[in-house]
DNA sequence: CTGAAAGCGCTTACAG
DNA sequence: CTGAAAGCGCTTACAG
């Protein structure tokens, strides 16, 4: 069923049809109802593949995340699902995990889909692949979200130096003398900023970095399990965790040598159901994952407008 | 940049640009060559869109689910997803947040767009509204997963009576005397399915059902929470939940209450991460969830060819 | 208030 | 091996 058939039931051109189907102009009110009837009753959609084509528009955007299962992530795709929905934008989904060579593919075919831009949280090795975003960004308005690269770019991301810095702080604060560290791998933004919080905070308060209280993992639970029995033997007073799945792993180490959680104070990077189920003292903060998803599709009309001003934000917590 | 913008470079017309683009035919190995160049050369990508309605194809599939954050359905999703990918299908998601309402507007957006069919996964209210699925299934290939509505339509569900049947036998065979029961709510066909097996269970076994032991919930942590405090009264030896997140709310009252949990059996629908993590004697299955996808996508394509047998399966635990 | 016609960016049967 | 032309299902400026 297409417009023709509506036009020839209805016996007008297609021109009259497509004017009601976009409540257009002035079509005779007795010609609206009858036509709006016959579309009705034939189960009528009209194509917006080919309406897209013929205005030159397209309603959807494609977003690009390295893990659909880890609730950091979900929670992210569900504030733009939800916000694009609010905007009537359509979502067209890929997930790379973790590998750039899919993350690649996704890129191209989004492009071939000509969606209006992709917000996308780029895979772990990324950071350094410049020219690549460069590259991409002149095809397509792109927009990170959560992970820098090496290179201002326009996005919306959270920030991680200052909630690690202060977590730190008040940990010293509180008498903390040797506060371990379980990093991320330092290719992914994230992860780098949240050590350099905590290094800025110990230097800030004249306590002296000790590389052996800073172990690196690579933001999986087996990491935070393997890296938790081993900084457990450095005689800790306090850890900070770089993100949920680590945090999980770790957790699972103290539960299974029965330490006490209560000698060794633990921050993490993000609040989360689970996590303050399994130990409701651990120390994070809640993640405006709504206001990302928000701004991330905002700064995406700015630059379809052309508008390029405070195209990267930072959000705090 | 468009086709027509390379032929012109090319000296030649955009059937010929059309024809190397698709690999089409025979043309002359030097002119492919050049076409090919001025294609890099250009960044251009063709149209698919445009592409799509001269063919009168479509390679995307819509998917609906009720919530993104739910590790249950996260990995439902991420199953779909890397199998659309494998098979170059575009995915167009929408997540109704449990409102019927919601649904409908993505099913009609999922229609305008002309996706091949659409993957859903219905809201919890969606049991008995037979009549708006025969309609819109007449409109589009429709597949569901995970929960079934009051008819027989093409899907793909887990074998729920089953799983929860022989978890209840072995119980009894334990010596367990008095399980409890976590339900879900009842318009929800994977709620009913599951304690349809917990007392059919204990009939075959011939032990008298209690309604006292039953109670019923909204598959959300705080009503996992409520009921648990609730049925610990009851002096049960054994528990059945029906949903991961009720687990969580109940192992949080088992927590606060510090009630050891040796001695009363725990046993959940899914084997998940988390919970395997907080308590991992607690009895549950591990969830095929990309065999789930798959059949879904591969009953996708048997309704899209007309073959419409074997288009209901239960993929057993 | 309404229609004929050109155009959106492609593909493809037909002809050469 | 290649091109001209019709067609996919719409929209819209133009004319009446």
């Amino acid at each position: 069923m297409k417009i023709q058939d509506i036009a020839r039931l209805a016996n007008v051109s297609v021109a009259t049809v497509s004017r009601v189907i976009n409540n257009n102009d002035n079509v005779r009110e007795e010609t609206k109802e009858r036509i709006n009837r016959i579309i009705k009753e034939n189960n009528y959609y009209p194509n917006v593949i080919a309406r897209n084509l013929s205005k030159n528009e397209n309603n959807t955007i494609g977003i690009i995340i390295p893990d659909i299962k880890n609730l950091y992530f979900a929670s992210i795709m569900d504030g733009i699902v939800n916000e694009a929905s609010r905007r009537n934008l359509n979502i067209i989904l890929g997930c790379s995990n973790e590998n750039f060579e899919l993350q690649e593919k996704y890129i191209e075919l989004f492009i071939e889909q000509r969606v209006k831009g992709i917000i996308i949280a780029v895979t772990q090795n990324s950071y350094t692949k410049i020219d690549f975003f460069d590259q991409t960004s002149l095809k397509i308005p792109l927009v990170l979200i959560d992970r820098k690269i090496d290179k201002q770019m326009p996005g919306v991301f959270f920030e991680n130096f200052h909630s690690v810095y202060g977590v730190i702080e008040k940990f010293i604060k509180y008498g903390k003398k040797k506060i371990g560290f379980l990093a991320g791998s330092q290719t992914i933004s994230t992860a780098k900023e949240r050590l350099e919080g905590y290094k800025k905070a110990l230097k800030d308060n004249e306590i002296k970095y000790d590389k052996k209280l800073v172990l690196y993992g690579d933001f999986t639970l087996e990491s935070g399990y393997n890296l938790g029995k081993e900084i457990l033997k450095r005689e800790i007073d306090g850890i900070y965790i770089s993100n949920n799945s680590m945090t999980l792993g770790f957790l699972k180490v103290l539960k299974e040598l029965n330490i006490n959680s209560e000698n060794i104070k633990i921050a993490t990077f993000e609040d989360n159901e689970i996590i303050r189920f399994i130990d409701e003292k651990i120390v994070s903060y809640n993640m405006p994952f709504s206001e990302l998803a928000k701004r991330s599709i905002e700064i995406l009309e700015s630059l379809l407008k052309n508008d390029t001003s405070d195209t990267t934000v930072e959000i705090s917590l």
